[in-house]
Order: C-alpha cells, then structure tokens, then sequence
DNA sequence: TGACAATGAGCAGATATCTGCTTATTGTCG
DNA sequence: CGACAATAAGCAGATATCTGCTCATTGTCA
C-alpha cells in the first residue's frame, strides 16, 4: 500500500480505537485476540480472515512507539491452559496519533495536511 | 469402542512405540506433536485428521501410569517464539504394558489372553 | 502524468494444546 | 447370540501468536 510517512493507516487507527476503549471500559492492556474480537464488532465483522494483518500492524505500531507490549506471565497462561498471550498499551504517542488522524479525517482533507503545505 | 479391562488400543501402542523410539534416539522425552508426526510417519499418514484424538490418548496413557507429563519451562517457550510444550515420558509400567501387548500380539491370540483361561 | 518501488492486505498454514459433539465399534451380560 | 452400554474415533473449532507468499494499491519521483 505504501503509507504517507507517519500517518497511520485503517487497521491501525482501529487497533488504537480498540485498544483505548477497552482501556476505558477497565482493561488496562488489552491482547491481540481481544482486539480483533473488538474490530470485527466495530467493523461489522469480516475484515481479519486470518489474525496475520492484524498482528503485524501490532508490531508496526509498536515499532512507531505508539503501542508498547509485555508478555504476561506464562506459567498463568500455563495454569489457565492457553496459549501465553502478548499485551499490547498505547502510549501517549499513540493516543496523539489517533487524535490527530482523527482531526484530519474531520477536516476531510486527504491531500491538504497540513504536514506540507501544498496549495 | 470399549476395551478389554487393561489392554491397550493401536494408537495407545503407537504413542508408546514412537515415544520409546524417540527415547532411543536420544530424546529423552517427547511432546505430542512430535509424537504425532512419528506416529503419521509410521502409519503412513492420514491417521489424525484432527489432533485432539491423539491428545486425548496421551491423557489416557498418563492416567493408566504408563505415561507421565511435565511442562517444558514456558519461558523456554516464550523465548522460541512457540506454545509451551508437555512433554511425556514412557514409564516402566508403560514400557511393560508394551512388551506384553507386543506379545500376545504375536501369539496371534485375540480371544485366547492369558488373563482368563477361556478354553 | 505515468511508471516504479514500496508496503499493506489477503490467504494459507505452522506451532501446540485442548474440548465438545456425534458416530461407530466392541466387550459383556442376560 | 443378540442387544445394550461404554468408550474411542472422527470432525470441528477455540485459544494465541507468528511467518511466508502473492497480489493489489498507493505515494513519489522523474
């Protein structure tokens, strides 16, 4: 797809919408299963066929800093009989990101950020 | 199926036989994947379509002695990017239980088993 | 503006373990 | 010997995470 330096794609603006509100409904950090079960409600369903996209767009915006991630301790996993699951928190970069894609998207103005200004 | 009081069923001495083969080829003690590929080795594939037959198997052999389990430090898992493991290793009674099952087997004697003189 | 290169999406499957449900088989008892 | 009850097999899928491959899209540079 090849992205506009810094600016945050669909998947990915959902994963931090995802993540904050199950930070506001209580959940501190939410996994990455967790957040895509939230996707798929927010999005009606059908947009992860398999969990792969979903993932990687985790680790990219953990590699942009904006989610930061810890494992949880496997031998609760183990106690608990499942996988040992990773949990992701959005940073403060990361809740500014949102914030500002969210304000571009308001203005409607896909070509005109003001990143550059290109009259 | 329904068995005979402590006989042991074909992919109960299959998991013994790869287990025990494992064993000698130095791995001390076997996971049920690993198990299962040499299992869908020997028998020439196609025998679980779905593991969960398998690993209800293994609980069996556990629960009759002639198994026992322990987990693989999760840490170790984590570390190689992988679900923790259970590791199984034959007992001396499962050992038994296999020597003997191999030879009424080979005394071709399915009604004829030396547990109850049926003449 | 148009072609290229970069990057994400979708698909598939590996890694491990486990459970629920239905169907088939088999030992045993009457 | 035949019917019943017990148990395993087969099928499906949940739980989590991750990687490789191909195809499509899109930003950017010439």
């Amino acid at each position: 797809m090849r992205r506009k330096k810094g600016a945050l794609i669909a998947i990915e603006l959902s994963i931090l919408e995802a993540a904050l509100g199950l930070r506001a409904g209580g959940t501190e950090a939410a996994h990455g299963f967790i957040i895509a079960k939230v996707i798929q409600d927010l999005t009606g369903a059908r947009l992860l066929t398999a969990h792969g996209t979903l993932y990687r767009a985790l680790h990219r915006l953990e590699q942009a800093g904006f989610l930061e991630s810890f494992w949880e301790d496997p031998h609760l996993a183990l106690e608990q009989g499942r996988p040992t699951r990773r949990f992701y928190r959005v940073t403060a970069a990361g809740e500014q990101a949102l914030v500002e894609a969210r304000a571009e998207e308001k203005a409607g103005l896909s070509s005109l950020t003001p990143r550059r200004a290109t009259p």
